[in-house]
DNA sequence: GCTATTAGTCCATAATCTGTACATAATCCT
DNA sequence: AGGATTATGTACAGATTATGGACTAATAGC
């Protein structure tokens, strides 16, 4: 709803940005090169790579050789040197932080486990503010300068503020002012799906389905996310699976959580991993408990696939270390119900980044941002 | 994925386009006000002003008092005179076409009867163009210019080819070269969803929901549709109400469409008309029918406000007519599972545009592509 | 070593917006 | 009624940024 006319100032930090973003998206480029993929001249790119340069965002990383005739050019490519990006997540048993460069190269990272049920959210967000000063210091000790970061949340987040986290017990907790640089409060299901994005598989379009405690699903399309009116898209856990079913924590019955939640795969068992050797072993109750879930999950994904049109379905969180039993049942479900509107159905994947894609998600989100707005976040 | 560099004309193109926007969205504006409005200065407003009022997008709409003293400027609107779109329609039993001006003003209409059902493509298509010849003619005798056009049919589009339309039994046409202008196509639900956009309330966000022979909805959210990956988001017809309910002819079993699509509802009356009249008249069987329908949507909605977070839900075609029946149980089946996660789930209410919504919303489309790149779509 | 070829820079030119000055047209105040 | 005040819209010089052709640089092939 911006709206605001453009000026020389701003073409200026749109061009920086479309060489940065080419760039970014494929790799090193001669200005040359770069000069056709923009369609700006070859003297407009110099001299926008010169301030990329002095900003820290690229370096000239030596000839390039086509093996064609003619002066070889100069490849310039992402620096990962100077500018980098802050992630952190609060999650129910630890605070999580990671440091990642321009190429989105994983600096540091930094688990610290805590205790955060029903914790008080300003003693949590001082161990935040602790964990924040150790990297950051550590990251500064390598040469880079770290311009922005970004939080995970497992709750509903509105303009910088955390709505509500009922596994944490919060509610309107602002967080916006962490730090003082650049900073974006998010729901933990949607960094992980970008975490997914820059840090797994590379593709541009899929839903990230995140078993945690609840459900929660991140749908990426074109590479960004689709957030809803209010932000509070993706709820996948409370996708009905059967109307009259058992109820549900949230008010509703039959749920998908209630069937393929945490505590419905666990049932009597301590952790995934007990779950996880019960299942190795042919343990026929659980065997029989992830059937289930597997089969109200690929419910769930039907009315999902139908409403989201999402690309493919990448299972992560708990459910990534189930999905040799999920696969089965989910997959099933899916096909059989989709096979004839659509000439394949998306594919069931496993998500490649481990339990830290929501970190990453929301270090690579302030990435995200230096890339596309460099003049603005590198001050330009 | 564009990322072509900014030139001179493509700032002038954009700040064209800035300021026509200011207009269309919030009404005749100065070129002071613009100025403010835009934060260009003035110069640069008068000049942009006089392009677009040589294109014929704006009019000068005589003096502006704001009551304070000083010169009093003149309002520049939009110019309702010049510049039309053209909005056309393929359905079950009848072809549409309508012309609208740049103030979306509705300025001719005109409906065809036909039976569309498993006829052949071609044949309608040449009907249609007919369609196109007679109501561009009679746009042109008023002096309007047709600069475009778009088409809504009840099927799957990907790039201008329709992919599959089960109720005319169409496969893979090919319909984006029927005029030699600027043409879209795309489904209907999703037209109609933006043609309650721009001709029925105004609001921004929200969720069409289109009962016809099956049941399509239409995404909005901060005015613009939203498609999915391969632009068959909005299936709301096979959202999953019953796991193992009926089987459907989507292959799946107890979709939404089974217990409220418009066989299941009409069962052996012959028309909408007909069972609003058992409806008022106190019959039975009817009311447990709209009743029993009207809880499966609200099942469905309620997994669709959790995937898809829409502002608000409208209950357009067939449910229209049908909504005092439908009010109920949707909005008690929705409060009674959202009421906990959300504050206030979304509210329910009726479509104000009648059977036209899709027609008008196609050619809103390609107004709204007018305002968007007015450089491009006029010349400039 | 000479030529063809491609990369990158220099500099005059062009397009567009900015900012100040100014003409214009109302209201307010005496 | 007439001057002061205030706001609108235009004119013109100045600033910013991209363009285009000329020029220098570096390499391969002959």
């Amino acid at each position: 709803m911006a709206s605001r006319g453009v000026r020389h100032d701003s073409m200026r930090a749109r061009n920086l940005a479309v060489v940065l973003a080419t760039i970014h998206r494929s790799g090193p480029h001669t200005r040359a090169a770069l000069a056709e993929r923009t369609g700006l001249t070859k003297t407009t790119v110099s001299s926008l790579v010169a301030d990329l340069l002095e900003a820290g965002a690229v370096t000239e990383s030596g000839a390039v050789r086509g093996g064609e005739r003619g002066r070889p050019g100069v490849a310039v490519s992402l620096s990962g040197h100077r500018v980098a990006a802050l992630g952190l997540e609060v999650n129910i048993d630890y605070l999580a932080a990671c440091v990642v460069d321009l190429t989105r190269t994983v600096r540091l990272r930094r688990t610290v486990p805590a205790d955060n049920r029903s914790s008080d959210p300003a003693l949590i967000l001082a161990g935040l503010r602790d964990l924040v000063k150790q990297t950051t210091a550590e990251a500064e000790a390598e040469g880079l300068r770290v311009i922005g970061g970004a939080l995970a949340v497992p709750g509903t987040v509105e303009d910088g503020v955390l709505r509500s986290a009922p596994h944490l017990g919060w509610r309107d907790v602002r967080v916006a002012d962490l730090i003082d640089l650049p900073f974006a409060v998010d729901n933990e299901a949607n960094l992980a799906a970008l975490g997914e994005l820059w840090f797994g598989s590379g593709e541009a379009d899929f839903l990230y389905v995140s078993g945690e405690i609840g459900i929660g699903a991140g749908l990426v399309v074109g590479g960004t996310v689709f957030r809803g009116t209010f932000g509070l898209a993706g709820e996948l856990g409370h996708v009905v699976v059967v109307p009259d079913g058992p109820g549900c924590r949230c008010g509703g019955r039959g749920c998908l959580e209630v069937y393929a939640g945490q505590d419905a795969l666990l049932g009597e068992l301590a952790s995934v991993p007990e779950l996880v050797d019960r299942l190795e072993s042919g343990d026929r109750e659980a065997l029989e408990t992830c059937e289930r879930a597997g089969h109200a999950l690929g419910v769930a994904l039907t009315s999902a696939v139908h409403l989201l049109d999402p690309g493919r379905i990448v299972l992560g969180g708990i459910f990534a270390p189930l999905f040799p039993w999920l696969e089965g049942p989910v997959g099933g479900a899916l096909g059989a119900r989709l096979a004839q509107m659509r000439g394949t159905p998306p594919a069931v994947v496993v998500s490649r980044t481990g339990a830290d894609a929501a970190v990453l998600g929301a270090a690579g989100l302030v990435i995200q941002q230096v890339i596309a707005e460099p003049a603005g976040m590198l001050g330009l």
